[in-house]
DNA sequence: TCCTTAATTGAGATAGTATATCAGTATGAA
DNA sequence: TTCATACTGATATACTATCTCAATTAAGGA
């Protein structure tokens, strides 16, 4: 909520309750699913404080192999996720060897690399493979 | 076309047209722009077809950095891409080291990584930052 | 070449996802 | 407590993609 504040939004209850309830959440999200969890909130303040939360990096948005998005709570800073297909977990990880691999990458390609998207897409073997 | 009978599909005229346009279509491309190319084709027959392409590997479907997809003609076997965030320029690049890096990275997380997404967004310098 | 069968097409309906509108409400500073 | 205005939510709208189904057409066999 500090973030929020510091971005000079108002803390209001919908926001609140998205926050409190998302900090207690497990894997990744959808909006559908956080609107059938808080009936409260309406969908259209749901879209806007996910996306809110997503401009300050509070949670992240990622494509399935689907090309359909979730989002996750971010705990980290710089990271990317690997996501299960089966149950939908999503984790972090990160990996030096990655921004290090991008870089020469970047070196090789003409112009500037602005920005980088890399999911894997993983069978967790934790899941009852619902 | 090849690609197509091989797989038991017709060779229609829709299909020709969409196949023959994108040989010669350089970068990125979405349903909606091959629609105004290809008037003759209705949109359902375009969105089949691409389709159609991607099943095939013909074609490639990206995520950009807002969550929207482009297509582009799929000229090597596995690869990534970068796209120019100002004039959707879409290239493919491949690099034995991220492939080495993934193997890696699966090494250390658990389950089986069965798929991955990598796209890099770039500023090409080429463009005329349409 | 003609016939037959079934895949394909296209116009429009429908589904899914996300944003826009706007009157009413509630936040937060004074 | 008051006030300006950011925020909310019901609904409309936009956008993207798929589904429906009657009409068309590809492709193999006679």
């Amino acid at each position: 909520m500090a973030v929020l504040k510091d971005r000079g939004a108002r803390v209001t209850r919908p926001r609140r309750a998205i926050a409190n309830h998302l900090k207690h959440r497990r894997g990744g999200f959808t909006i559908e699913a956080l609107c059938e969890e808080l009936p409260s909130v309406g969908r259209a303040t749901v879209y806007r404080t996910v996306k809110l939360l997503l401009e300050v990096g509070a949670v992240c948005k990622l494509a399935l192999m689907d090309g359909s998005h979730v989002y996750s709570v971010s705990r980290a800073g710089h990271h990317h996720h690997y996501v299960c297909v089966q149950c939908g977990a999503v984790e972090e990880f990160t990996a030096a060897s990655v921004e290090q691999l991008l870089r020469s990458i970047g070196d090789e390609i003409p112009g500037q690399v602005v920005d980088h998207r890399i999911e894997l897409y993983v069978s967790c073997g934790y899941c009852p493979s619902r």
